[in-house]
DNA sequence: AGAAATTTGTCCGTATGTATC
DNA sequence: AGATACATACGGACAAATTTC
């Protein structure tokens, strides 16, 4: 297979494949990343294509390298209390299709933390971004 | 040559270079840098090496790349990524009004904040909360 | 303490895709 | 349409930091 970049570049993919794992806590906070000779091998692309990915994340804020270490899921706060996580696709509405500067009704990723206290939810935070964005 | 990078990585005194041609004004603000592959015969390295260079001046902020055109120094200081935030009430929808165990169309307050990176949204978080709410 | 193995960092050369001029 | 320029991807080699034995 030469190098056809059809659509998603291959990093970009591998990226959004390992942010999943982490949002999802099969990478807990501080626990390290598969190593990139294995990520080389589980997803059958040199090790360039992986480093890319993971340069990606960590220009995301999401993971940290260290040099003969490893790579390791950074530790975020959570909210005190207790959160619960919801991500989806949603429409843009008008204001947030003139931010992204795209056309109403394009799709968003839309990530929901309900921070909640004896039940009824104390805070709601919905945040949007690209659905190609790096991350 | 194989890899000798003693002391300062290559890419990294090629990236300094750089910045200095830009902060003395020799490559004023809005004109380009040189092509790539001029660069490459100058410094006497490969490609990559001076992508990596350039992909640091421009996560530093001091220039940015548009796909067929080439990279140029930016007008100004790093606007990195500004944020402005912006608060006022609003009335909840079906999912808010269910979360907040509230009516639909009773007031909450939104506040919203616009993370831009030249001129785009980047991201963007809509936190919502009671009106009564400390905070 | 020291050697080996593991893992990330740097660099090269090449090939091909894609956007702009 | 052709030339130019950046983007993605491969594979190989060696350097440097860390961990393991």
């Amino acid at each position: 297979m030469p190098t056809p970049h059809y659509g998603q570049p291959r990093y970009r993919t591998i990226a959004n494949e390992l942010r999943q794992r982490i949002e999802d806590g099969e990478i807990p906070p501080g626990a390290l990343l598969p190593a990139e000779s294995t990520l080389t091998s589980e997803f059958r692309v040199s090790r360039g294509t992986i480093r890319h990915a993971i340069a990606a994340l960590r220009d995301a804020g999401l993971v940290a390298t260290e040099h003969g270490r490893g790579t390791y899921a950074v530790a975020f706060v959570p909210p005190a209390s207790q959160a619960e996580t919801k991500e989806r696709e949603v429409a843009a509405d008008a204001d947030l299709a003139i931010l992204f500067k795209i056309e109403v009704g394009a799709a968003l990723i839309e990530r929901e933390v309900i921070v909640r206290r004896s039940g009824r939810a104390q805070e709601v935070v919905r945040t949007y971004r690209l659905p190609d964005c790096a991350l």
